[in-house]
DNA sequence: AGGTATTCACATGAAACTATTCTCTGAGTTAGG
DNA sequence: TAACTCAGAGAATAGTTTCATGTGAATACCTGT
């Protein structure tokens, strides 16, 4: 009780090492682009036309994660859309995030979002595809106008729902008096383009562009500005940033990660009531951000990923490399126990390759020649965690 | 010894199925004129 | 007769199951020496 009260006592008399923790989050968008300069130059010069009240080309964005592709795209079109809306130039610019769960990720959805986007409420399911896309035309002809789409993260849609749909895409313009549509795709995969039917990538014909990733010379700019921003003044200890651009660096680049990063570094600090966040910091939110994302999926997913993610940590606790065959066995009899029908073993094979997508686990295959040929899995965590989410999902599933 | 064929234990792919959610349509029902 | 209700048909989608085919290398099985 004595020691609740000096912890909150010595809380309020210190000032936040924050000042603006805002500008740290995932939402924010910075004024300025650095090292981006010249991209938004190309954008901006590609999608110009439309100003002119012509259709621009397609545009296609490559770039890993955190590289400014989105941000980029967000930022020149709205400078266009001031401008026209200055000008009184009938341009409209829609931005979809084809990622988005239950929004747009697949055909049927990102047709009735954009739809939306021109308030056109459509239901979201009883309708026939081709029916969704007659709505849309009806309500985008109405009026003269150019429209660019942004869709982003269009490499998932696109393995989700295959290729035609770029076709019926671009087929769009044919069917339109009145307006004209082009679209800008955003892709973290940079092959996915090759892997296109070609008559889908001719009649697209499109520009392409490519985002680098950041060095670490260039995040650390970056991070020295936001962190302007956001933290008071010497409250980051000498060496912090650089360290803290060092791993982003190493992580491909990724210029959300050295931030996030650094907000976590800063609010550990923050708990621990220390004057300066320091390098040390940095190697507990490295930590703490994976365990979190960790907890987060074990503790979100559906009961039969739990199991059988229950099942491998069990077998792992005892041996290390351990056969889909074994975590299949001990799932079924985990069902049996809890009454549960399970799943054939075709689907939980498919559960440890999304298990391994996610890093929860590493799942590489390996033959084991006469004896056949199987996945030799092993839990990537730390043993702390381990134990905890071990722990976490024996109650959750009541075993 | 050296070479080929087998064989294991799954991996991987495709298609079909199930269950749920939602729209639309048209028949039947109801209430007011 | 217009308005309303309600069941049934048809869609989209997620999450499976079923069926079929693929696969890497340790062994078994030859072969000729």
């Amino acid at each position: 009780m004595v020691e609740i009260n000096a912890f909150f006592q010595r809380y309020v008399s210190k000032d936040s090492i924050f000042k603006n923790r805002a500008s740290l989050q995932q939402e924010y968008v910075p004024r300025n682009l650095p090292f981006r300069e010249g991209q938004i130059q190309e954008v901006a010069s590609i999608l110009a036309p439309a100003l002119k009240n012509e259709k621009p080309s397609n545009l296609f964005v490559y770039g890993k994660t955190g590289t400014g592709k989105t941000l980029t795209v967000l930022h020149t079109t709205s400078e266009m859309q001031k401008v026209a809306s200055s000008q009184k130039l009938p341009l409209r610019v829609v931005f979809v995030n084809c990622k988005l769960k239950r929004v747009a990720d697949t055909e049927y959805r990102l047709i009735a979002e954009l739809a939306r986007h021109f308030g056109k409420e459509i239901p979201t399911t009883g309708l026939p595809t081709d029916e969704v896309y007659r709505q849309f035309y009806e309500i985008i002809d109405k009026t003269k106008q150019i429209i660019i789409v942004i869709l982003d993260e269009i490499d998932q849609l696109i393995g989700k729902t295959g290729d035609a749909l770029l076709y019926n895409l671009t087929r769009i313009n044919a069917e339109l008096k009145q307006a004209k549509l082009s679209m800008v795709g955003i892709s973290n995969d940079m092959t996915f383009i090759e892997g296109l039917d070609p008559r889908v990538k001719s009649s697209l014909g499109g520009e392409e562009l490519l985002f680098p990733p950041y060095d670490a010379e260039q995040l650390e700019k970056i991070l020295t500005e936001r962190s302007e921003l956001a933290f008071i003044q010497n409250s980051l200890e000498e060496g912090f940033i650089q360290k803290c651009a060092g791993i982003a660096a190493r992580d491909h680049g990724d210029a959300r990660r050295a931030i996030e990063l650094m907000r976590v570094a800063g609010e550990i600090a923050e708990r621990k009531l220390s004057i300066k966040v320091s390098i040390s910091h940095l190697d507990e939110a490295e930590r703490m951000i994976d365990r979190h994302r960790i907890i987060d999926i074990a503790s979100t997913q559906p009961m039969q990923y739990q199991l059988v993610l229950y099942a491998t940590m069990t077998l792992c606790e005892r041996k290390k490399g351990v056969f889909t065959g074994e975590i299949y066995g001990l799932y079924a009899r985990l069902c049996q126990q809890l009454s549960v029908r399970p799943l054939t073993q075709r689907r939980v094979a498919d559960i440890l390759t999304e298990d391994d997508m996610l890093g929860l686990i590493s799942a590489p295959i390996v033959s084991k020649g006469r004896y056949g040929r199987t996945r030799e899995i092993t839990v990537s965590m730390q043993e702390n965690d381990f134990l905890s989410i071990s722990l976490l999902l024996r109650e959750g599933l009541g075993l």
